[in-house]
RNA sequence: GGCCCCGUAGCUCAGCUGGAUAGAGCAAGUGCCUUCUAAGCACUAGGUCGCAGGUUCGAGCCCUGCCGGGGUCGCCA
């Protein structure tokens, strides 16, 4: 029940009734026309800019248009007063009975209040972490797990169908290095001295397990081969060691998915989908050999001048061609995700987001240019860039060496400060901005700690139902019984203020998924906290304000319904970002 | 040098896909609370939205050009 949806469609009537009848030309596009709460209160519960939008396509004054429209949405239901204002607004004043009948809808709801037939079951897929499967996940990992992971609840709460992808980077040389790396902790754990880890090779202590274990499968049969036969058994077996390992951290931070894609099993021995991919674009003239100019800015020492397999990316919009073949033959990154991506759309998947490191960001045009090519332009990627993480406790930045070996892995950091801390603050900015997480303040019990300013007011909610049924035993728990208390006695204008920002949750939840934008729904819960808290305050001072008032049960029993609410709508929105809705603070 | 992202109050950031007088938190200042509904509350002050043009009824938001910060620039993934 989004009721800016509900008096949107009420605008577009009453033009339609205005075309019906002459008074304004037909066949405006009312694609521009919204309608949303007024930034000030004094203008009323609803604005449309449905005037000012469509005056110079009908030839009238914004304002005579207006006059127009207001003259018709008088006669809508729960319309109280509207006014044409400033320039052209409508400003609608709704009758004190409808704001409470949202909440009334809402408590019948309850979880499912907000969730939305936005995106009317059409599939996307969601690719987030791909993380190479050469080590435990880092703290770099994180944010965009996290990010990855609440934009697709969001988008099923929004009414999307959301399959959660990972693309598993198994084919290059980074897992020989890997395999080659393990062998190594692999000859250690037979009692062969190896000394320091040689340049080039995965130091990590994280594969020492992995070279015991392959001692206990495979015994001392391994040394006795070649390389070239023990690499792939290794590699296989590493893989996996490390996907399990990268599945628990996932699993830590809540995180699941439904389809784990393989970058080798579309080079395997039975079909080579990048090569069928490549020669179907050549066919299709979008793959052809032939020359770059070497690439501007820092020099590269080895460039060499050669014809080479390229991807008619410029044909899309992207900058130069992109080379499918490295100097060696073998295919380069994008080539095998040419062939994924395709795969995704084999699948079925026409709309398509991938979220990625900022650091790849000069990857997106090729990639864009790509999907158009193998979808024969039906499909769109949309690619979500996450900025970096910095690091810090108590305001000092906290250090971190790559080299060594040694770097704060994710589960570090899930287990010092909690699964819930970690999601909510990688969510509470925008993700094309750099974050700095605290571990410090993250557990802070303040006002300036969003975790646990919004969970607390959650639990702060559970706590005042708590008290409220020991003043009246007879009182029920079940939010749904509230729907029918009296909440016309709710005339007290922070109730009113807190109603209103409940009754805009179902906006927020369609506009963060059109945006792709889960930290909105971060912030909107910490309004709803905002408000709540300062009505609870309010209490303090003017005790007829209180939430639970012994000796009208009635009163009660409306104020209780707004504290129901506010629990539902958090626990609603705490559930999408993947956040528990904690009961009571210890 | 090309491309991408960022630039909003002293600090950290929002700003609802172009709407009305640009908002929070922290820090600062002034009061209040010293007890209950559990870890404070209310108020005040604080702004040339990097700069300059443009688009239009209207721009923090869109376009162009600068300035500043970050990222990236065959055969890494």
């Amino acid at each position: 029940m989004n009721v800016y949806a509900i008096f949107a469609d009420h605008v577009r009537e009453a033009i339609a009734a205005l075309v019906e009848e002459g008074a304004v030309p037909a066949g405006l596009d009312v694609s521009r026309v919204v309608v949303e709460p007024p930034r000030d209160q004094s203008h009323g519960d609803l604005a449309t800019n449905a005037a000012m939008v469509l005056a110079k396509e009908a030839r009238m004054k914004p304002r005579d248009l207006a006059e127009r429209i207001a003259g018709k949405l008088a006669a809508t239901p729960h319309v109280a007063k509207v006014d044409v204002a400033g320039p052209g607004f409508i400003n609608l004043s709704l009758d004190a009975a409808f704001w409470p009948k949202v909440l009334s809808f809402a408590l019948m709801a309850g979880l499912d209040f907000g969730r939305s037939g936005l995106g009317a079951e059409e599939a996307v897929n969601v690719e987030y972490v791909s993380a190479n499967p050469t080590g435990p996940m880092h703290v770099g990992h994180c944010r965009g797990a996290v990010f990855g992971d609440a934009l697709a609840r969001l988008l099923a709460f929004a009414g999307f169908s959301v399959t959660k992808e990972y693309y598993i980077n198994d084919a290059g040389a980074q897992v020989d290095v890997l395999a080659r790396s393990a062998f190594l902790r692999y000859r250690e754990a037979l009692g062969e001295e190896i000394g320091a880890i040689p340049d080039g090779l995965y130091p990590g202590d994280y594969l020492v397990p992995v070279g015991r274990a392959l001692v206990a499968a495979h015994g001392p049969a391994l040394k006795a081969m070649e390389e070239g036969e023990w690499l792939p058994l290794v590699k296989g077996f590493t893989i996996d060691a490390m996907m399990a390992a990268i599945r628990d951290d996932l699993d830590a931070l809540g995180i699941d998915f439904d389809v784990f894609f393989s970058e080798r099993s579309l080079v395997s021995a039975a079909a080579d989908k990048v090569g069928t991919t490549i020669e179907a674009l050549r066919t299709s003239g979008e793959v052809y050999e032939g020359r770059l100019p070497p690439p501007k800015g820092a020099p590269i020492e080895d460039w060499e001048d050669r014809e080479q397999t390229l991807f008619r990316s410029t044909d899309f919009g992207d900058d130069v061609d992109r080379p499918l073949k490295k100097s060696d033959g073998s295919y380069t990154y994008f080539a095998g995700d040419i062939a994924y991506h395709k795969d995704k759309v084999e699948r079925g998947f026409l709309k398509m987001i991938d979220v990625w490191g900022a650091d790849h960001g000069g990857y997106v045009k090729r990639m864009q240019a790509a999907v158009k090519a193998v979808s024969a332009g039906k499909a769109t990627l949309h690619v979500e860039l996450i900025q970096l993480v910095r690091l810090f406790r108590n305001g000092e930045p906290v250090r971190m060496s790559k080299r060594a070996g040694s770097f704060v892995t994710l589960r570090d950091v899930v287990d010092e400060v909690g699964r819930d801390a970690v999601r909510f603050m990688m969510l509470f900015r925008k993700n094309d901005a750099p974050l700095d997480f605290d571990l410090a303040k993250v557990l802070e019990q303040s006002r300036e700690n969003p975790v646990f300013y919004v969970q607390y007011a959650h639990a702060r909610a559970k706590s005042i139902l708590r008290n409220a049924f020991e003043a009246f035993p007879k009182l029920p728990e079940e939010p749904a019984a509230y729907a029918d208390a009296r909440l016309d006695r709710l005339d007290d204008e922070g109730e009113l203020g807190l109603l209103k920002r409940l009754a805009s949750w179902p906006r927020v939840v369609e506009q963060a998924a059109a945006a792709c934008e889960p930290h909105r729904i971060a912030f909107y819960l910490h309004d709803v906290a905002s408000d709540f808290h300062a009505q609870w305050n309010r209490g303090k001072d003017l005790p007829y304000l209180r939430f639970i008032m012994e000796n009208d049960e009635e009163l009660t029993m409306a104020r209780l319904a707004l504290v129901q609410g506010v629990a539902a709508v958090l626990a609603s929105g705490l559930k999408v970002l993947g956040v528990d809705a904690v009961d009571e603070m210890k």
